[in-house]
DNA sequence: GATGAATGAGCTTTCATTCAT
DNA sequence: GATGAATGAAAGCTCATTCAT
């Protein structure tokens, strides 16, 4: 099914949890083989070069974790607000249940270089931002959304938010004395504080008061 | 009056700006160099190390930006809501005038290392969160502000927002067709849109309907 | 056979020879890599560093050159001043023969740091001193050698007088105006007089006069 | 009186004490610098190289330190065999009274090259070797030593044991449990112990049987 | 297809020395 | 005369990649 094969899987996710924590440059092919348990030559062999290597993964998650906004926008059954809710859940799960690879992104758009993977970055933001502003016209139209509504910082405020959350968890739950609390209930916790935190202030702002 | 010399501040400018756009193990101490425009040994005599260099230059900053948080807390003048708003325009304010310093710290958070400078983040972040719980409680002391605030979670996304912004400018310069805008415009033109659109965040989400 | 394959033979012996001649500071680990035919990073690549190639030389040539005192020791069918005798031969042989290593060895004694050579150093020293107490004691016992005889100190003026003609052959070929005599012959010469020139003293010294 | 000021000597001692402990390439000039208490462009500017402070340092000790052999030779109130004796106390007195400058000559020694400081020790060594030839040579005349003595040899053994017992002292100390005894103490025992045991040497192997 | 061996290029850091004052 | 600042050269080591099998 995948156009990767088990070894390959294997090397790209080893190399995502490496790049997340270390950086890219600071990431050694050693370590990579090392952490994937394969024999350090097959790297190259497989992927052609480290370069090759980043760009593979990324594919890898960005081919197999794109929102599926298109849809959502279109459905019938649910109204605006009810959308904008849904959209928030699917950015915080995804964001969350992707950290590594978050992580890896979030450095990587900082990198003032255009190559591949910048460029893969700003064609999904195109992407998602042309739905997302469909969806807010949508709540316009109906009248339940304010008419002066800048989409983009709605979805910096969204990522930016969740973004904060990923990169400095540990900050947030030594800070709230959360240190005791199990990994997985944690992450559940930061879910749920995220989701009430971000609907409520999109409510807040984007609908009129009633 | 300054504990470094006009070398040293020169090294650690050209250190800073590539640092950003780089990372830290992506520049070269040769890099550096170059870019400070003296020889490569300097930096050795000067700081001792690559990782020393690291440590004086978040030093310098830090030292030198810390927001003057307790007198504005303290002022007897401002309500609640206008000391939110200054606190608003002082982040923008800062993290914006300092873009390169900000990138570092976005990416030395992420890293897991328990080092001299994750250490500094925390402490800054843990004075400052202390100073602004202690705002909140003003305004709800005298009733303006709503009684179920996380004041992590509205620190989560001021700070998120403002960071999301500066690393991702290019792409919301590029969406929102400002390619043709100066850059020192277009930076006066974030700094106001991440101003009003912050304040209409926290008036709606912290004050009650009124 | 041995645990060092070829190319680690290789680069010991490189090393070896000029460790002995310009001592292991003195010497760069690309002098090292030259002098064996090898590429630079060979070294680190086989050894790890230069001082664990150090170690690995000396691990190398000390295991591969221990007196065999045992059998030596209890050999019945040899007498005591004839065990004596061998050991002499022994010793002019073994430290004529690993000259480049002996050199080290001195060097090594002389400084201060404990480390896993000067540590090996003092293990041999002290197997072998021990042995040949035993030695000493069956001349004793035997009637043939004096009894007060201090063992530390004749392996002092046996491995002195040799060491010291190791060390400065060069010396002493001049002053008896043997420089045109070849290299082997050389050797050959040195040898001879230093065991005619240690038995005689041990001998005069060790047994009672006849 | 001297060629040097306070301060070059006070360089030279370091430097000495270093050399004895690191060898010459193990010991940067920081270190010296440090050692004496003087500013690192000092080595430099007083001595012009760290090469030409070694040589100034070995001119300084070697010039200070040349046995009195002559006088000694020809004077008439003495044995050949209490010459001997006289001539054994001189060399432990300078070897163990310099051991640092002593260390330093065999290392020095075992280099091949033929720079000033070979130089210096060969002529040092010639010329002493020539008036204990002509030593011997009183005691043969006299009857009272034997014909055929190789002075070279002898003198190989005398220096040999000495520096042997200098080298790895460290050693006969824990050898023979003396690690308690102060050093001072220590020093003065191995002095006494090295001229019976090299004067006993001398007699038995040098004299006729009594 | 898979891998141990090998390597050129580059890294950070330290070195002995010199310069400007 | 004395020294903080500066520097070219070289040090040991690691890197991503390639090669021979």
């Amino acid at each position: 099914m995948s156009a990767y094969n088990e070894k390959q899987v294997q090397i790209m996710e080893a190399a995502e949890k490496l790049f997340a924590d270390k950086g890219f440059e600071g990431t050694s092919v050693r370590d990579i083989a090392e952490g994937a348990g394969v024999n350090l030559a097959m790297i190259s062999y497989y992927f052609g070069s480290k370069e090759k290597l980043m760009e593979a993964m990324f594919d890898h998650r960005a081919s197999s974790s794109i929102l599926q906004l298109e849809e959502m926008v279109n459905d019938k059954t649910l109204s605006p607000i009810q959308k904008v809710e849904k959209l928030i859940d699917r950015y915080i799960e995804k964001l969350l249940s992707q950290q590594c690879f978050h992580r890896i992104m979030v450095r990587e758009q900082m990198v003032n270089n255009n190559g591949f993977i910048a460029e893969q970055i700003q064609q999904i933001k195109r992407k998602n931002q042309g739905l997302i502003k469909e969806l807010i016209a949508q709540g316009q139209r109906s009248g339940e959304f304010r008419k002066n509504v800048d989409v983009s910082l709605f979805m910096i405020t969204l990522v930016g938010t969740i973004s904060q959350m990923v990169t400095t968890q540990h900050i947030y739950r030594e800070m709230n004395n959360l240190q005791s609390m199990a990994e997985d209930d944690f992450q559940k916790h930061i879910r749920k504080k995220l989701s009430q935190h971000l609907k409520g202030i999109f409510k807040a702002t984007l609908m009129y008061e009633q």
